[in-house]
DNA sequence: ATACGACTTAAACCATGGTTTAAGTCAACA
DNA sequence: TGTTGACTTAAACCATGGTTTAAGTCGTAT
């Protein structure tokens, strides 16, 4: 039950401090506490939200969705199966945006055959 | 070897008309012939062009990169191998794509068992 | 003749997702 | 005691990737 500083959380999870205060601004990461001297204290139950975002945004959830998201979860239990259809929603969409890309690649094996047969 | 209009090219791509001048003028679509009114006329080879130029966008390569890739395949074979080493590393960078949003993507499904076993 | 639909342009506008700057506070160490 | 390093803020700034607007030109069907 350790509380991490900001810089703690930037180096591990690897984002600069900057962003993880543009993400609090935004809403994304409600309710962080506060030292006296008025710097961020990452509680445990803070960090996992901050990696439930970074998890969301690396499947390119927009910024207003993950929002949404994280809305629900301070609401409380009445929302989870406002969470669940979204996550299912999502989970969908990424499934396709990985097969488009997946489908593309194959584009991109052509080029790079038929460039290696010219060479 | 029919020629057809940015309307036709817009409909077969499913992409705004102002999404193909777009991409002209930012030099990803050079060389476009036109009618003696001033219309884009796009030949095979155009849409063919297009369809890269989509198909590399559909991978998330930046309009700045793509650029550089048209500007090799008009400079001719002397540019093949610069080409083929970039869909190498461009292919490599799509592969870390999808393993990422594969991964994030158990962190979604860990919230959709969890939600559905709680409802 | 005219009106419509498809096209043209340049320039302005917009959303998204941060990053950078400037000025300040605080704790700890030399 | 003073200066360094980690933090704070609000506001300005930036890149990317388009979209929209306004004003105009054609070709064709009525």
């Amino acid at each position: 039950m350790q509380y991490c500083t900001i810089g703690e959380a930037s180096a591990k999870f690897n984002i600069p401090e900057s962003t993880i205060r543009y993400y609090e601004k935004k809403g994304l990461l409600p309710l962080i506490e506060r030292d006296e001297a008025g710097r961020r204290l990452f509680s445990e139950a803070q960090i996992a939200l901050l990696e439930t975002v970074i998890c969301l945004k690396n499947t390119h959830m927009p910024i207003s969705s993950i929002k949404q998201y994280i809305d629900w979860v301070v609401e409380g239990d009445s929302t989870i199966d406002l969470r669940l259809e979204m996550m299912k929603n999502h989970k969908q969409a990424v499934l396709a945006e990985i097969s488009l890309m997946t489908e593309s690649l194959k584009g991109i094996d052509v080029k790079i055959t038929r460039y290696t047969n010219r060479k």
